[in-house]
DNA sequence: GCCATCAAGATTGCGAACAATCTGGGAAGA
DNA sequence: TCTTCCCAGATTGTTCGCAATCTTGATGGC
């Protein structure tokens, strides 16, 4: 799942991923003034590495660089949010195909037991741990697909929801109907089936779509009006 | 077109733009190692501003960065630039389907002349011209689909192709085929038929895969065997 | 003759100091 | 009282230098 482009994991890198993750738990906040004196303080490392580690997490778009103004962490707006989700959408139906032809039987029959812990977890009302599972599917779909390009975007993509992780799967009606989205996308790869792989994945997606685009306007105004604090276990899941 | 998440020019921006033009037509050749004193030297820049300008090269794909071995640029792999051509294809596809929903009649009636160009050239038998043509419908298109996240995504697709930046428009039998396909998602748009717009692309990209799969092989391996430094005019139009 | 070891040169990584720029608040004037 | 101007503090951008690491070529042992 990693980069493929960098190679080891240096210091230098570590405060990249620390910072990330950071942003990504909402511990720093969009629109929150980076000051790099305090991050570096913060990171315990020196200036110089959070600068770079800021000009790369410029470039992946987590934060926004202003010259002589320093960085802030980018507020991703409400149809921007919309943007990212039908990008993933394509590329993650692209992987589903991609899974479908490279899979190894080994990878397929994981997938399956995720599905089934899945389904457990609905049975048992447990949506925290079905959207866990929810995660692990998409990302072993993923790396069955053997395609690091989409691989790569798409975390890049994941990477800049930050305020928008919220979980589709609390909106009432929608786990079932998720459920059931992601049993046809296995079989479809199980069944080496490409087109019905990709136009599953995509017809789950577009749900999600259309799910955020109806909550997102209320509910997810008055979250990032109010408390903003102690709501970070929310951005630990991932988009159903 | 423009990134949107970095506001204004400075002259760090402007050594990054140089160096990722100079890799892109093919001056820095891929696996070339990059010596930060001489880009310095060779840019008339400080070496800080070369370093982060290769950090943010690093961070989208374009050179590889190895701790204490300093940067390469970076080279793509035969199976790369299928993964990235396949990555490309849905994501315009995308656009072009958000082009039938978001563009104006102004810009629609812009692909129609960029067609009815692109047509005069081929019956001309200016491949050269159609080439670009090409390029500019193509990015009309996402110009016209107001999708910036698509458009991000797809430009740093491009920066990464370098080496197989060619014409597959010269393959025998292919611009004829071109003609139609472009033919038939403009007039998709025209309709406002996002549905068409956007399988129509698919369909067209699709195409251009297998035709770089075909002449990959052979062809490429050539090229970047013997004359690298003579071709740099081929490097500058766009995939057909 | 071939391989391991090692040293010198080259290059990157990092830290600190200085210069350039921005921000915020207070003073002067209308 | 309101507006404008300007200065001090804060923060970023850049330069410089040095330590850490890698690379290359030579030397010596087998």
């Amino acid at each position: 799942m990693t980069s493929s482009i960098r190679r080891p994991a240096t210091t230098a890198d570590s405060a990249y991923e620390q910072l990330r993750s950071l942003i990504h738990r909402g511990e720093l906040q969009p629109n929150e003034r980076l000051v790099e004196a305090d991050l570096a303080e913060r990171l315990q490392v020196s200036r110089a590495v959070v600068r770079t580690a800021l000009v790369r997490l410029g470039q992946d778009g987590v934060v926004v660089l202003t010259p002589h103004r320093g960085a802030r962490v980018r507020m991703v707006t409400e149809s921007e949010a919309v943007e990212i989700v039908q990008a993933r959408a394509v590329l993650e139906a692209l992987t589903a195909r991609q899974a479908a032809v490279h899979a190894t039987a080994r990878e397929i029959a994981g997938l399956r037991r995720t599905l089934a812990r899945m389904r457990r977890k609905l049975d048992e009302n447990d949506l925290l741990g079905y959207s866990e599972g929810n995660a692990a599917l998409h990302a072993g779909i993923i790396a069955a697909s053997r395609h690091e390009t989409a691989a790569r975007l798409i975390a890049g993509l994941r990477g800049q929801m930050v305020r928008f992780q919220f979980r589709t799967i609390l909106v009432p009606g929608r786990p079932p109907e998720s459920l059931a989205e992601h049993t046809a996308i296995v079989e479809a790869i199980g069944a080496r089936d490409a087109d019905a792989a990709e136009s599953t994945m995509r017809h789950h997606l577009r749900g999600v779509e259309h799910t955020l685009s109806r909550t997102t306007g209320a509910a997810a105004r008055r979250r990032s009006r109010e408390n903003q604090d102690q709501d970070q276990a929310e951005h630990q899941a991932e988009t159903a």
